[in-house]
DNA sequence: ATAAAAATAGTAATGATTCTTAATTTTTTG
DNA sequence: CAAAAAATTAAGAATCATTACTATTTTTAT
């Protein structure tokens, strides 16, 4: 297991993610930073969002479009995917611990943490 | 919107998930029916299961490991997933109706569901 | 400052899924 | 029951997000 040395792109990644409230994918990240970081490669930004979600520093949002998202919010909440438009919405609602408790009396392995994802439609489709 | 017709492919797939208990994948399924049905083909296995999803009879589990698993147990139930060995197992517990209330109180639109995920390390690895 | 370790850029490879098309099944209709 | 029409399939090509590879550059430790 090679020891993690600082690099440049992981700090702008993470930065990057961390100054914006939506979900990006690592291909939405790698177009934006390489405005500012033109020889920037995609495989770093892809890696580099791996590391990050292994350090616990951004969260990975799988499972929504088939795309990976990525949020760099890591207070406690959940996601709201439209049906329609594909939206990823932050629902800023804490199902917390006692989820993981009561699911816990029901299952023999160690629980250690639960993703909620809701869906259904957002605002935006529901006026039209 | 073209009707649905029988297809013998799409039965034969719809009975072998709801006879299973496990969370296979397109890919799994597919290796197993051919078996009995050597000219089966793969496209045929991820349309339908596809189709069966739309149609609710099926659940897809989506943002496990990367692949699409299937799921032929409608019951109100839970997945797990093991972080050591990529296991899916179900877990019996309903987080039911209240999470979509409380959820829906803190969102502008319109919530129809949930999944819920839990994460951690299963019975046979915890052994380890 | 220099050697070792880690990270990057650029590009090739992978692999799950979707798409395309001609042939086959299923349904409809006369 | 026999076309004709509609839906489905098989087989393989295409897509596209992600990972792997390798030579070069950056970071760290001495």
């Amino acid at each position: 297991m090679p020891t993690l040395n600082y690099s440049k792109q992981r700090q702008a990644i993470l930065e990057h993610l961390q100054s914006r409230k939506d979900h990006p994918t690592a291909e939405m990240i790698y177009h934006t930073l390489r405005k500012s970081m033109p020889n920037l490669s995609a495989g770093t930004v892809y890696r580099n969002l791996g590391l990050l979600t292994e350090l616990g520093q951004v969260k990975k949002l799988a499972g929504l479009d088939g795309v990976d998202h990525y949020d760099g919010d890591l207070s406690a909440h959940s996601h709201f995917i439209c049906q329609c438009c594909g939206k990823v919405d932050d629902i800023f609602f804490d199902a917390g611990e006692m989820l993981t408790e009561k699911a816990s009396e029901h299952y023999d392995g160690r629980i250690i943490g639960h993703h909620v994802y809701f869906y259904g439609t957002c605002k935006g489709c529901l006026k039209k």
